[in-house]
RNA sequence: CGCGGGGUAGAGCAGUCUGGUAGCUCGUCGGGCUCAUAACCCGGAGGUCAUGUGGUUCAAAUCCCUUCCCCGCAA
């Protein structure tokens, strides 16, 4: 089967390289988002999907947009019977979805019909679910609206971030894309369309949300920080006003929010400077253990490292990394 | 030439402005205390202060210049 393969994160590539081994399966072509400056000095970097795409010889494509057409050339060339997309990034037009023989399929990271939209897996770490997985469906004009393929289930661990979960729920988009190819090949594939009762949007993750505010119960702020690591980050200002990302945290003692208890939500109740460390942090409901943090300009480090760099004391508050 | 931060002991930092004995919190090694300990006490090792047989100076981690590397922001 000729197929064109769409999408740009490692999250992507994963997806990419389990197609490009199955057998009976061409990648023909594979279509990311164009090369961004990014870094230092405006360097141009490759995004994980075109790296693997180069180095497994197929061709790539990088157009800004395929809204104007002139991607059906590229379409005209190849031949798709079938589009696999994963974390693209770009909407696909009707002239796009209906050209495979086979439609378009997507592997998007939540159950549908919930958390539709760009940053499904970090809303549902933020919401505390315990449960998320990936859904196969057949792609429409809407935005992750399309009929549902399969959805195949993946548990949130209490030590998921989005890290973790994302290099999980990768390995299962990459199995259901291979199984979804193998129905379409049985012609077993049985396209259910979404039910609209518990749809919701995943909105793309923003400054705003990235900004962190003690003044919420401890389980909200935890789910925060593991949501965005290890990008954005979660991020706060440190009384000098230098911002200070946070990586990870951990439940607080019950002993440690007994000492939280009245303190101003920020305010630091305990900086634990031997091995990995601790920074206790009070909520307006209990407290959280930061435990990984990265100072600006500096590399990430232990919240033990922080506090024997001596950059942080209790008593000192944290506040929220406001709006520029 | 987009903006900014940084490179000092195994780790994280101070010291640089106002040149003059290499410091701190940990780790590590040895000893002690203790029923015991990741706790406490005592002691030791470990650094060409990123780079340049650079410049200035009686004297440079510190001031000036070179090169390399790392990071954040912005996109």
């Amino acid at each position: 089967m000729r197929i064109i393969f769409m999408g740009t994160p490692a999250y992507a590539a994963e997806v990419l390289d389990a197609l490009a081994r199955k057998e009976d399966v061409t990648v023909s072509a594979v279509v990311t988002r164009p090369d961004k400056p990014k870094g230092r000095g405006m360097k141009l970097v490759p995004c994980p999907v075109k790296e693997l795409a180069l180095s497994l010889g197929i061709p790539v494509y990088q157009p800004k947009t395929l809204r104007d057409g002139a991607f059906q050339a590229v379409l005209d060339e190849y031949e798709p019977e079938l589009i696999v997309v994963a974390a693209y990034g770009n909407i696909l037009p009707s002239y796009v979805l209906d050209y495979p023989k086979y439609g378009c399929v997507n592997a998007h990271g939540s159950l549908l019909p919930k958390y539709r939209g760009a940053s499904p897996i970090q809303r549902a770490i933020m919401d505390g679910e315990s449960v998320t997985g990936i859904t196969a469906m057949m792609m429409d004009e809407g935005i992750d609206t399309g009929d549902i393929l399969g959805t195949y289930p993946c548990a949130i661990e209490e030590d998921d971030d989005c890290g973790t979960l994302t290099g999980k729920l990768a390995k299962i988009a990459a199995a259901a894309m291979c199984g979804v190819i193998d129905m379409i090949r049985e012609g077993t594939l049985t396209p259910t369309p979404q039910p609209e009762e518990g749809a919701c949007y995943a909105a793309k993750i923003g400054r705003e949300d990235a900004a962190l505010d003690f003044d919420a119960p401890a389980r909200s702020v935890f789910n925060r920080i593991r949501a965005l690591n290890p990008s954005p980050c979660a991020v706060v200002k440190l009384p000098n006003g230098d911002p200070l990302k946070i990586t990870a945290s951990k439940a607080a003692s019950a002993e440690e929010c007994e000492k939280a208890l009245g303190q101003f939500p920020g305010t630091v109740v305990l900086a634990e400077g031997r091995g990995e460390g601790r920074i206790v942090v009070a909520c307006r409901e209990g407290a959280v253990a930061l435990t990984g943090v990265i100072p600006a300009g500096r590399k990430p480090m232990s919240a033990g490292d922080f506090v024997r760099g001596r950059k942080i004391a209790a008593g000192d508050i944290l506040t929220v990394m406001k709006e520029e």
